[in-house]
DNA sequence: GTCTATAATTCGATAGAC
DNA sequence: GTCTATCGAATTATAGAC
């Protein structure tokens, strides 16, 4: 790795957040540009996949010259997997009543597609782009699979019934299956009656999927 | 469009044809080699979305030249317009119990999909070119919607209960995103425990979340 | 009908001045 | 650190020879 990739001298003693403004240390004006270009990527990547997003536009977006994209992020692709950096940040859901944990999930994914556009730009471009298609893979993997067995615990002890008659990973993946497909007709395809539900509408009727999934019982 | 398009018998104008004269025009070199560029076209758009499915690429898979694909489309756009016509072929079910409807419908998209590469390529297409997603949206309002309305009908008459608690265009909308999220996970995505599953499984375990929002009824 | 040659853009990426 | 200028490759689309 290039020694200047991530600053040698970065963030003496402070948090991991590359954003946050701390009045101790001067802000460099690296900093800034950088963070202009990830915000103003992510925007472009969302709204016009990989290939349609160019780095000029982004550029644009973010009121530099075309070059600096290159200057800090080497190529396209790299500049891609940075703004493609994810935390679903599922939570455990400890206060709530097993019942509800299918609910809850619903809610929770539409709060984070809304706040956060990079999910919708990995669709998108998961769509046409084999890498990004692999980072979804990655994120079902490290955060989906995990959370979803732990869910599925919880919600399995305390529901009467036999065994589950599927391995909890194809359980993770038939949740997966359903959240994915409202994203993808509710922000990527806009279909009118799927963009006509709110929230509360969406967490009602999807809730019980997802319940009935997660119990992994017919 | 240009007179020629279609012309059954066009006028030669300058050109100095004198093997023309057949009056019973038969078959046309023309027809396969159209055919030919449709079925090359549909195979490229499906793996590579619309962006990265070049003329040039599809001309030689029809083992044609790249101006032939301008000559008998016209533009990149109208080539995909004719290659994206797609017939779901959306049975009534006459002969099924209305029970068992959910489950046939997730039966009869996944042969559809999997005999017949068109839908996957509006998918992928969809998920970056305006006009792709606009045309999902024909085929959701032609197709799926008035299908969906008379199967809502049987299924409802048949299960006792009060009256469905969601308009019916909702509850083809809910339908279509979990549908599309099962071709998009496993046939774009191919998030493993989705591609793993066979499709006695897929069938039992989507066939009651459709059924479900086929009734209308929590 | 088919192909060669090329026009007209647009893109990612690079070199170098200041 | 930032910008100007440009290269080389790839694309859609067109013009015209055979």
């Amino acid at each position: 790795m290039s020694p200047r990739d991530q600053g040698a001298v970065a963030a003496p003693g402070v948090g991991s957040d590359p954003v946050a403004a701390d009045p101790a240390v001067p802000p460099r004006r690296s900093d800034a540009t950088r963070a202009a270009i990830l915000r103003a990527a992510r925007e472009r990547f969302a709204a016009d996949g990989y290939d349609r997003a160019t780095i000029r536009a982004i550029a644009t977006d973010a009121a530099i010259d075309p070059s600096m994209v290159m200057r800090y992020y080497g190529s396209k692709e790299r500049l891609f997997a940075a703004a493609a950096e994810f935390d679903l940040r599922l939570p455990d859901f400890g206060d709530l009543p097993a019942e509800g944990l299918g609910a809850a999930l619903v809610g929770h994914f539409l709060d984070r597609w809304e706040e956060d556009e990079t999910m919708i730009a990995l669709l998108r471009a998961g769509a046409t782009n084999p890498a990004a298609a692999q980072r979804m893979r990655q994120i079902f993997a490290d955060q989906v699979g995990p959370a979803i067995r732990a869910l599925a615990v919880r919600a399995g002890v305390s529901s009467p019934g036999g065994e589950p008659a599927l391995p909890v990973e194809q359980r993770a993946g038939l949740i997966t299956s359903q959240l994915l497909g409202l994203a993808l007709t509710r922000y990527v395809l806009l279909l009118p009656p799927v963009v006509g539900m709110d929230r509360a509408e969406l967490v009602d009727w999807l809730g019980p999927t997802i319940q009935r999934y997660l119990l992994g019982r017919p």
